[in-house]
DNA sequence: TTAAATTGAATTGTATAAAATCTAATCTTA
DNA sequence: TAAGATTAGATTTTATACAATTCAATTTAA
């Protein structure tokens, strides 16, 4: 009964359950991230920082796979609330160096708590955790 | 040499290989997409079109995980291109029914070729992609 | 060495996403 | 049956995403 539209079922599809478990994901951590007033792509972003504490907007868009138009705006708004610093590299003019500062380093302590709570709403076990993440990161 | 922060690195996450994957792949589609001028979005609310022709934006959003914030705009734009027509349903006033329309039918055909298009460029294994598949569709 | 190419960000424009709120229609039930 | 609750969409607001373009700084090459 097969017939040539088939593959345009979502369900036989690989690409509709991975948009669709992006950001339900995603969603699972808005209460958590909107105690700390963050949204996930700034959150992201932050855990880059958290780990990093300087780094340029290029470096930044390679580790999280975003370009300078959805960066800017967020980087800009993260200034403004005093989580970072934006400042052009002196050997470089092109380059723009982003710094956490200390009120951004302090919320690290708050967001530690964060991936166990959101985790513990899924419900995979550490094995298809593993190899969920393996094949993902094979797409990428 | 663990600390209470490795647990915010991005390679320690499972939502941000995630969510880098879905855009990826969302992104691969872009090329194909848009010879026929169709969204990512568009495209798999067309795909709930050409399986089941007259649905309601209801039962839309449940297939698509989408909300009528993402669906109004979307649908008054395939309306406008006359692909899809939007009727209330008779028999309960609150229930807009989505059809498709002849000419959103006949994008089919073209809209068929490009999973298997997409799919080449992403190196799994048969094996891998069932996995992969059932994995997240538990995360859903 | 300077014109051309490249690079890193910013900007522009369009299309999502999702939370929150609103409105009209329908249902429930006291 | 009429008030209150619920439901289905629409609207509003905010924040992405990303393609495409622009611009300034730097690098490359003829």
């Amino acid at each position: 009964m097969d017939n040539k539209y088939d593959v345009l079922k979502l369900e036989n599809q690989l690409c509709f359950p991975l948009y669709a478990a992006a950001r339900e994901v995603v969603k699972g951590y808005h209460p958590y991230l909107s105690k700390l007033d963050l949204t996930y792509t700034q959150y992201i972003t932050l855990m880059v920082l958290w780990e990093h504490r300087k780094v340029s907007v290029k470096e930044l868009g390679e580790r999280l796979h975003l370009d300078s138009g959805t960066l800017t705006p967020l980087l800009k708004g993260l200034e403004k609330r005093g989580y970072i610093t934006r400042r052009r590299s002196e050997s470089d003019e092109r380059v723009l160096l982003i710094e956490l500062t200390e009120e951004g380093d302090a919320l690290k302590d708050a967001a530690a708590e964060i991936p166990a709570k959101v985790g513990s709403c899924f419900k995979l076990t550490p094995e298809e955790a593993a190899t969920l993440y393996k094949l993902l990161y094979k797409i990428i």
